[in-house]
DNA sequence: CTGAATCCGCAAGGATACTG
DNA sequence: CAGTATCCTTGCGGATTCAG
């Protein structure tokens, strides 16, 4: 039973200043709103790995996502630079959507995230089999 | 205007076959379904940060959470093995919130998350000023 | 085909009050 | 202090329809 004195005795550790602690919340924030949610970060990797696309064949990678909600996604995508749209005037009209280079500033992070997906769900399994 | 034949044409690139992109983006959904969301990342942060914590100093770090979603977001996060709960039973109860190992797990994509959101802050900002 | 517009249900989350 | 219970608002997102 440890003893505690006052609020006080519990606040930024030694590694992080107070400061450093709020610039670091404030970055995640940043990072959060623009590629957070549900379906940004999806569609960004479904571009970069299935290379550009079409809106219905985009709808189609992108599993579950509703046209409306694709449409809506990628216009705030393209507002912040992460995707470029190209449209073709023939008849019918085509549209491409493309990844622009700005998207490969996310690749470590996506990378990551998917390594760290990956070793959780190993993790996840084990612990599975173990209960049986 | 590039000639466009069939929608087959457009699908995974050389880089990628189908199977590996299925597989980036099921692992992605893995870590978003984990820590996705609004606030999780936040109060991993936030204790990785800022150490161990009680519940109302937690609230504070975590600027704008409520009572109710914090008590939700910690269940959960205790759950899946983020964060340990230490009840200690004096008068009045002291209950301290800490990070476990396996949040070290996430150190990486954090710092690449909060990197990122850093950077491109600095970009928005630039982009601003040029338009004055 | 590529969306935009409309309608609507549901769930996340905020405010407040209350308990041990 | 550390939550819980209740109520209520908001917005995400699905389904459908329509337009260019």
């Amino acid at each position: 039973m440890t003893e505690l004195k006052k609020e006080e005795t519990i606040s930024c550790n030694a590694k992080h200043t107070p400061d450093e602690c709020n610039r670091g919340i404030m970055a995640l924030e940043d990072t959060l709103y623009v590629i957070g949610g549900k379906w940004k970060l999806k569609i960004i990797n479904a571009l970069r790995t299935g290379g550009s696309s079409r809106f219905n064949q985009l709808q189609q990678t992108v599993t579950g996502i509703s046209a409306r909600i694709l449409s809506k996604e990628l216009k705030e995508l393209e507002l912040n630079g992460f995707v470029k749209r190209k449209v073709y005037t023939d008849t019918p009209v085509v549209v491409i959507y493309e990844i622009t280079p700005y998207s490969d500033t996310l690749e470590t992070l996506l990378n990551e995230m998917i390594k760290w997906g990956t070793t959780h769900k190993d993790k996840i399994r084990k612990e599975y089999k173990k209960e049986l």
